[in-house]
DNA sequence: TAGTTTGTTCAAGAATTATTGAAAATTCAA
DNA sequence: TTGAATTTTCAATAATTCTTGAACAAACTA
């Protein structure tokens, strides 16, 4: 007898190779399984694919694809494409890395860094009611260097989306000219 | 009646402000919070800190202050510092965020990549077996993408840590050779 | 408008992950 | 050794997060 797994709508191996990498890329970045396995199963497909037929070639529910769907639009990394004579919307991967950087970086690492930076600033006034002097300048010590970290941070993200981004310059090295930005 | 929340043992209000700080990035890091208490317990204190302190300061089980610890070691997060006239270990926070980082990529990062790495070979085998000539072509397509993507990956890690680190070199902009590396 | 197709919402259940604390292991001192 | 102090392990429980699918809403068509 060969393989298990054969349900009607089977699915080539190579593309439950790459859905499997996307799952755990969705997992490294705190998102649900059927997210990534919604955004492979579209980065695989050939045509824009529509919503049921996410939902047979994946076999998960009607409510998953739908909000899995959403978090990916929100996230630009989906879009929608009209496809003539069709009332359903269908939907295509987006395939530039930088895209899809940018959506996480704007939808779930900013508003993290924000809300931090709000309780830092918080966090300094309360040192402020620390009575033990000495305490208070240890403390202070310490929210230096979580201010050194924010900084650090504050100038690593634009260099990143640099390098992920146009990409003419920095081939390797040699040239004279690494420049960023 | 003023405040609640007043156990015991209580802590500043500033180091509260900070421990939770470090919850939310053990949140973002997909690490439990009580690592991130513990870290941000060890952040702040000023003198080394023994196992049942911080089990007393956090009021958190054994358990998690084992495990905590246990990972948080395995990172290079916390030192454990020898403290003279007792048996007990003593530790400390590492406060250097290249370190930090670093323990994160090595352990928790560069695994994922490499065993992705791998299981994307295997896809470039599973490629060969498709049967449709064009949709061949197209996954061979789609596979040139994500080995561009690892390549854009690969050569962000050195230039991060770089800036994370030493960074003597790139102080803004201005002066002529921002280079890096 | 009535009826059909398409997509969303959300409460209940399933699955996963974190925490607890008692028991076991380890380490040191006498 | 024996016993006390310290830490780890791990099975049970608690908490959180994900998925499901039925009911609902929206949008079209005839």
């Amino acid at each position: 007898m060969p393989e298990v797994q054969s349900s009607k709508t089977s699915m080539p191996d190579w593309e439950a190779g790459v859905i499997e990498l996307f799952v755990r890329g969705a997992n490294l970045v705190g998102l649900p399984r059927s997210v990534g396995e919604i955004y492979g199963c579209l980065f695989c497909a050939k045509t824009p694919l529509s919503f049921d037929r996410l939902e047979i070639r994946l076999q998960i529910s009607r409510g998953s694809i739908s909000q899995g769907l959403k978090v990916l639009r929100q996230l630009g990394a989906v879009k929608v494409q009209y496809v003539a004579g069709s009332r359903k919307d269908h939907y295509i991967a987006e395939l530039s890395i930088l895209q899809l950087v940018q959506g996480f970086v704007r939808d779930q690492l900013v508003p993290h860094l924000d809300s931090g930076s709000v309780r830092l600033k918080e966090v300094e006034t309360l040192i402020q009611n620390e009575p033990d002097a000495s305490i208070r300048a240890h403390a202070k010590q310490r929210l230096r260097t979580l201010l050194s970290w924010q900084g650090r941070g504050q100038k690593l993200l634009p260099l990143v989306m640099t390098v992920l981004g146009g990409n003419k310059l920095l081939d390797s090295d040699q040239g004279s000219a690494n420049r960023i930005i």
